[in-house]
DNA sequence: ATAATTATTCTACATTTGTAGAGAACGATC
DNA sequence: GATCGTTCTCTACAAATGTAGAATAATTAT
């Protein structure tokens, strides 16, 4: 089960927050805000379908995600590798060096990093 | 606009084929495969939204993709950057780096790729 | 030719998604 | 303590999505 557009937009202003009661939640919102009701029903789905609870504080709800971003985004993300690259990583990291523009610095502080994940290998 | 799952599934498809008719397209649908209807169906909401038209052929149409693959891709990939890293793609690549276990080799090519970009910048 | 197969259009319908009003319940304010 | 604001639940409804039957037209196999 995973999340619709605009579950996950929710999603990421709950990640950003940490925790949040409504109030909070619709703040984050840019103009136009939608209704409270709104959210409210996003929340509830997406209670549903496990990635979201609440500590009932008073009695408003202080919601936190039940997921974290980071394990949601790799699950994304090895999908459309597996799609778009034939479930190799390789193969992506190709693509990703030649078509995103980094700067040269970028790029070096990259290179960087792969040398530290080669020693610790 | 963009494709819903099932009619990126077909654009997956379609793209590996480059030009098809109905039924290299059924054929290549994994079991259980969709009635033809379904597939019908889909193609004429993906003509609907511009990502496939087709050329007539004595009385079937052979379909082809309208867009590359590459960049769909590149367009999904920066609307996933922008929410996860805050629209910064270094950010994303020591992620990568760290996240996805890419073997020594692996790693060491994309050095060497990394490398033959900096040359050209 | 007749039957079987294939591709297409039209229609349909259940599910999911986006969005929000009505109403209840509680808490804060004057 | 009556009014207002906040939050929640329930209900609703339009649009998008997933899926496919009925009908039709054309194509092939017998």
């Amino acid at each position: 089960m995973s999340l619709s557009k605009s579950e996950e937009q929710l999603m990421q202003i709950l990640w950003k927050q940490e925790k949040a009661f409504m109030k909070d939640l619709i703040e984050a919102y840019p103009e136009p805000k939608p209704a409270p009701t709104t959210i409210a029903t996003l929340l509830k789905r997406m209670q549903d379908k496990n990635f979201v609870d609440y500590k009932q504080y008073g009695r408003s709800r202080q919601y936190f995600p039940l997921v974290k971003k980071k394990d949601y985004f790799s699950k994304q993300f090895n999908g459309i590798i597996k799609n778009f690259f034939n479930d190799s990583a390789s193969q992506f990291a190709s693509f990703f060096t030649r078509e995103t523009n980094l700067t040269k610095e970028e790029l070096e502080d990259l290179k960087k990093l792969i040398d530290n994940e080669i020693k610790n290998k």
